[in-house]
DNA sequence: CTGTTAGCGCATTCAC
DNA sequence: GTGAATGCGCTAACAG
């Protein structure tokens, strides 16, 4: 393993001051074409890669970087976005980056075109959207793309974009997972419970979708008969939803297992746990406080993680690392599909992959 | 968000300068009693961090780390964990640490030894061991214990010593929740087919007994009376094991899963493979180049990974920040289990912890 | 015993 | 256009 290759050494290298080396790596002109000939040809030779905890020292700019996502609710999904996020802002303590956090209502379409709007106006260095509306979000990107405002995407990639980067679980995978998992744990021949949030005034978010898909695809290249019955669910009043599942349960009386591919898995988990009920297998997604407490008690039979933390955490790594020295960044990053039990969720560490 | 804390804000608080403080934060001597006590005071008021990146780069001192584990084979389990050491050496770059490397072969009780005596003689600062050989191993840390060398183990702790730190899976539920995966999808009334390693000349590893318990304790705790095969398997002899599966398959007709405790399980699911064997569910352990090859196949069911990246960076980490500014240490650390599947292997990244 | 200071690698700024 | 000088937080060596 070589010595670490400073500024200096391109400096020497090159036959240059430093100041000139450093003038070249951040673009910042004042540089006469033979000079920067030399030092790009030592450049190509040498793999230089600036210490960017030490850069963050000296360096003076203020970046300012936008992030937009539903409302964070305690315990639920989208603290672990912002959490991990955090973490990637602690990681790189010395680099000055100013967070504008703008959360909107992701079942209110006018919320969510409201703060994108103010949005626009900023002057971000760089935007992390966590997307629900597309036509609103598309519409956001172009205004970004217009003034040259780079922006990633966490939990979904979004079409008709021309993100920097997109920081997100395989959605289809997921669903297909989720159906070879209850099916291998549920007796043959009964059937198959799923929940399914309804929207007001949207179209259901894309995630779904492709879970949905996955789902069924599972279902139908594997030839499996069970069938699948849904469960309906009004996310704007979960008050109603006790009296739902009741009506469900006493229409069907074959249900061997029951999935859920949003987060709210927990409330069946809870409504289980209230009336007893032991005899139907449940798999559900994401790490919510209510998802938790379901598989620990038993009532969730496998949970399936995301590591939203590891999206954010990666949004904004990826952000501050091109923001500072432009380093090159992949496109389409998916993060793993963790599967829990109650046996391995007590070793579950959002941050294993950090400190 | 407070400002953070730096010595020389300390050295101001406390009346003292800044070289004083340092000197107390690493217990350097010549320091005044009264000094002491008003940087102490100060100390516990503030939440004061060192940031480690910057002190390395003023730091002179060279820090000899001794890593001491069986021999790394390629795609094994063994190079995991250097390689999590590997990456955390990486991340701080600044830091001067010499690794020192000596592996034994973890199936002959005096190449261990060997080593070890080696070990002794240096004037490593701390030792991060993998443990094949109890005693051996007891015998090696009554040694440093004697001249306080710190140590940690990776992989497994070892009881009778006391390390600094371990950092493991839970080597019992890994057994537990093997035992209730391949109990969830091999047919009622079918056998379950057990791997079971030969050691020469020695007791078993202490790992492969918990996980044994682990299994064990599931399947009579949930009143499980599908019968248990062991399969027979000489490590030294691996050119036999195709033989030994045969005789195995002829004798026992009911077999209707297998599991495989160590890492071993490649070997089955090749056998599988070659022998166009597909009716009989794999459950396995750890992440090596085999068993990914057997989950990508669909002959291994369920793969479980212990995350040995992990332990070893965290292992590395641990001692640096020890050493470093005697940074308090979690002497438990237990890693996640994960549960991987054919669908979900494509996206797992051993460093998902890091970058 | 204690305060002061050079220097680590880097970005920036100010004379030339 | 360019090199030299400065300062970031920290350690270590040195002068008092």
């Amino acid at each position: 393993m070589q010595r670490k290759v400073r500024i200096k050494d391109i400096a020497q290298m090159a036959g240059v001051s430093a100041g000139t080396v450093d003038r070249i790596l951040h673009n910042r002109g004042n540089v006469s074409e033979s000079a920067r000939i030399a030092v790009e040809k030592v450049l190509k030779k040498v793999n230089y890669k600036p210490n960017i905890h030490i850069s963050g020292l000296s360096l003076k700019r203020k970046y300012k970087v936008v992030i937009t996502t539903p409302h964070v609710m305690e315990g639920e999904y989208w603290e672990s976005i912002h959490s991990g996020i955090r973490h990637a802002l602690e990681e790189f303590e010395n680099i000055r980056v100013q967070c504008l956090i703008y959360t909107y209502n992701q079942y209110d379409i006018y919320s969510c075109r409201e703060v994108h709007d103010q949005i626009a106006q900023t002057d971000a260095d760089a935007v992390i959207i966590g997307a629900t509306f597309k036509e609103v979000t598309v519409r956001l990107t172009k205004q970004l793309d217009e003034r040259e405002i780079p922006y990633v995407f966490v939990d979904s990639p979004l079409e008709d974009t021309s993100p920097l980067a997109f920081f997100t679980s395989d959605h289809y995978i997921c669903g297909y997972l989720v159906a070879k998992l209850i099916t291998s744990i549920i007796p043959s021949g009964s059937d198959i419970g799923m929940l399914q949030a309804v929207r007001i005034g949207a179209q259901s978010a894309n995630t779904s979708i492709l879970r949905k898909q996955g789902f069924n695809d599972y279902l139908s290249e594997k030839g499996i008969t069970n069938s699948v019955r849904r469960i309906p669910f009004t996310a704007m009043e979960p008050e109603k939803f006790d009296q739902q599942l009741e009506e469900f349960f006493q229409t069907q009386q074959n249900i061997g297992g029951i999935v859920v591919l949003n987060s709210r898995g927990g409330l069946i988990a809870d409504y289980f746990d209230r009336n007893g009920i032991d005899d139907i297998r449940l798999v559900c997604l994401d790490l919510t406080a209510p998802n938790i407490r379901g598989l620990k008690n038993g009532y969730i039979d496998f949970l399936i993680g995301q590591e939203p933390e590891h999206q954010g955490f990666l949004a904004m790594k990826t952000l501050i690392e091109y923001l500072i020295y432009r380093k090159p960044v992949k496109v389409e990053n998916y993060t793993q599909l963790d599967i829990l039990t109650k046996e391995t969720i007590g070793y579950y560490n959002q941050f294993n992959f950090m400190s």
